[in-house]
DNA sequence: GAGTAAAATATTAGCGTAAACGATTTCTCA
DNA sequence: TGAGAAATCGTTTACGCTAATATTTTACTC
């Protein structure tokens, strides 16, 4: 089966490939009947550009490329997975194709010097900065997924004022000694996180106290850490957790020392990843808008494509209370 | 930023392209020294080679599509995106970029007729026959992972024995009614591991009751409807789970009719899952080796771009079994 | 040191496409 | 009808690279 190309179609029309070209892209003004007897031609057998001719004498792929540090691939929650399929649809509907690499360290993945892609969606907060700042001096159009940095595009998640949400409610609730975990705070979300825990604290007339914070390890048992080491140390009524499976894995903590949750302590979560539903009980969480992250992100890329001198977006999406069983429900304070 | 092509190299060390291009793809005989200098000064300029020019002489792109059909990316456990990544970091490994594409329906994905890869990886069961037919007559290599079909190469998880496995394990612990609940049925591995469930019950000489079979729905609730179901016309004494997220699905059935688990139901799940650990009582499950599939996926379409003529290969992998609290232990059996 | 073999490098062609430019045909209107 | 404009299409070039072929240089033999 040998490869169809311009030439065969314009040999088939009896015409030059140029006449084939332009009939395809649809650029200059041309007869209606041998446009129409190409485009059917084209089509009986089947035709599509040879993306490697195409994007060398147009300087451009169609590919766009989806980086996330290696580290978020071990991370077991959903939670680039699922932005990732929502960005590859996002680019299918407007005929882009996507590229999905890791990265380890701080050097420049290949795919960026051998001209493999158009932009770049940069996932996550684990990417090194120094790395991020390189890719931007090529000027690559690129754009950050759920982190951000002075100077350079993105598109993320609110988490001060959700982390800030998510421990009013608890406060609203009435409680009064409110810890926070998180697996580690070597990661910007998580400070953020952090950051808003403090402020509800604050605006709550509430004192902060350093034992009612605790830190665990990466990975996924890194709640479990957390939450027995801060529990060796204090005993908080509520606990406001740095994403869900760190509040799922500490939850395992507080039942392990037979305590009872909403009851003996309050568990609030981050994310609304899937397995918040599947906690007991169900975890009460604060749910992030990927897919809408994604297409925002997307959006902003294919346009800075485009128009690559503008100045940088910073675009914060607000995050929602979920409530589920786990803090107790507002009709049923604990 | 001018781009840094073999030209400017050439220019630089005063040599033609044709000599810069030998001396960095190291074929032919070669004075040793201006092979040297030419490395010397492509590494000083950073030079990569372009990939379109690249591919469009050597008719290959050194990119592999990753084919999952849509339906998955809704799926919120991890399963694909785990063997995402592993895929994604042994082709990186062979110098081997990734496509991430998914599909709807039977409608040929353009990568494939543009040219963009030179062999494709179809995860999952959920492909329709009929595109992976298509596909095939197309002659682009390609291994199926995670599912497998006559003629066509691939890389699978055992499934049957895997299942056989988990409810042989029920009934060692002294189960006589052990029933079996799936999302769908409408699904490969899904059937298969009823396969192994019924052949299981033969085996060991219990009868099987269609009574103790439900399937649920497609989604992440679908554990929930099946086990409610199940439980409102049957009571069984354990329940072999198609996957992971289905039996975390179905605990919660159990406990909101106020049953103990494992002491009223015990439940086995497939997959190990990353949320088996945090289920409660965390869960008995058959772990499915994701990266292993992976590589061995990868290293056959490899080959098989190597060297297409090859009769096809189906590459089957054995299932581990699990134990955690959810069946009562072997050493305290309910 | 001439003749030849071998090694090293240069020249050329071509991959499939799009765009610039040029050539031809058709149309428009005085 | 004829001149110019407009429409239509063909030719050429360029994109950056590799492979095949041609040419030069070097090395070796007697």
């Amino acid at each position: 089966m040998k490869k169809i190309t311009l030439k065969a179609i314009a040999e088939r029309a009896g015409v030059s490939v140029a006449t084939v070209s332009r009939a395809l892209n649809g650029r200059g003004p041309m007869d209606e009947a041998t446009r129409e007897q190409i485009l059917r031609i084209a089509e009986e057998l089947g035709y599509a550009p040879d993306m490697a001719a195409r994007s060398l004498v147009l300087r451009r792929t169609e590919n766009i490329g989806f980086l996330i540090h290696a580290l978020q691939s071990l991370s077991p929650h959903t939670f680039y997975g699922e932005i990732l399929t929502a960005v590859e649809r996002e680019l299918r509907r407007h005929r882009y194709h996507l590229h999905f690499a890791t990265v380890e360290d701080e050097t420049l993945p290949p795919l960026i010097k051998e001209n493999r892609v158009d932009g770049l969606i940069l996932a996550g907060c684990d990417l090194p900065p120094v790395l991020i700042r390189s890719l931007k001096e090529r000027r690559i159009p690129l754009v950050l997924l759920d982190n951000h940095l002075l100077g350079i595009d993105s598109v993320f998640t609110d988490n001060v004022n959700g982390a800030f949400q998510a421990t009013a409610h608890l406060i609203r609730l009435g409680h009064r000694r409110v810890a926070f975990i998180a697996e580690t705070l070597d990661n910007l979300s998580f400070q953020e996180r952090f950051e808003g825990y403090r402020q509800a604290l604050e605006a709550h007339g509430l004192p902060f106290d350093p034992e009612l914070v605790a830190e665990g390890e990466r990975g996924f048992e890194g709640g479990f850490v957390a939450m027995n080491s801060l529990l060796d140390r204090a005993r908080p009524t509520a606990v406001v957790a740095a994403n869900d499976p760190t509040a799922a894995s500490a939850m395992r903590a507080i039942r392990a020392r037979g305590l009872r949750i909403p009851e003996d302590i309050a568990v609030v979560g981050f994310d609304d990843d899937p397995l918040a539903v599947h906690t007991d009980p169900p975890l009460t969480t604060m749910r992030v808008f990927r897919s809408k992250m994604a297409v925002l992100a997307v959006a902003r890329l294919l346009d800075l494509i485009q128009n690559p001198e503008q100045p940088a977006l910073h675009i914060r999406i607000e995050t929602q209370l979920i409530v589920r069983q786990s803090c107790g429900s507002p009709l049923t304070p604990s």
